[in-house]
DNA sequence: AGCTTTCATGAATTATAATTCATATGAAAA
DNA sequence: TTTTCATATGAATTATAATTCATGAAAGCT
């Protein structure tokens, strides 16, 4: 599953199961750090994700309260109605 | 609330009470048919509308058992963290 | 203070998605 | 069977979003 964009879903699976620091967040996924920073900074912004300062980190964790049944339903209706993939 | 897309959320959202046809649609969202006409078989195609025919009509309706439960939780969030509006 | 690490930012580019315009198709009516 | 109404489609345009590149800022080390 991946919504619109790549990726920012793969920031939110990888922040999924734990929060982590933006260099982290970077060797997960794979791609440039400004462009993971600004996908960050979007994701922030309508309050997917949150922050918190530690040192010179920046730990990024997932809005579990309301992301993630987020993710389930649309995990549901994925499975339900194009489980061969799907560009929703 | 408009995800990405106002035109697709409008869609969405006026099919949330009942089925309608394209003409109906198109009324309702307030743009061209063919906008519609190309919106509507982007969401068919991840099974997020169904479409029937009758007569020379084609009668699109919300796939509620998936996509109802993803709009609430949306707004769930919406409402939580973004009331003053948010692009999300 | 100077250096390094970590992350953010803005502007420019590139990629992707939405809209329009013109036209086609298909069903029913005349 | 021609015309009309309802809708679909493709190509071209336009709008929007994502990525990159270069640089900046803050925190902690030495």
């Amino acid at each position: 599953m991946h919504f619109a964009n790549k990726t920012k879903m793969d920031i939110i699976m990888s922040l999924r199961s734990r929060p982590m620091s933006v260099t982290e967040i970077v060797r997960k996924v794979g791609r440039e750090q400004s462009t993971v920073s600004h996908d960050l900074r979007r994701l922030s912004r309508c309050h997917i994700l949150h922050v918190k300062q530690k040192g010179k980190q920046r730990i990024y964790s997932l809005n579990k309260k309301t992301v993630v049944p987020i993710l389930e339903t649309v995990e549901k209706h994925v499975r339900k109605n194009c489980p061969r993939g799907c560009n929703l």
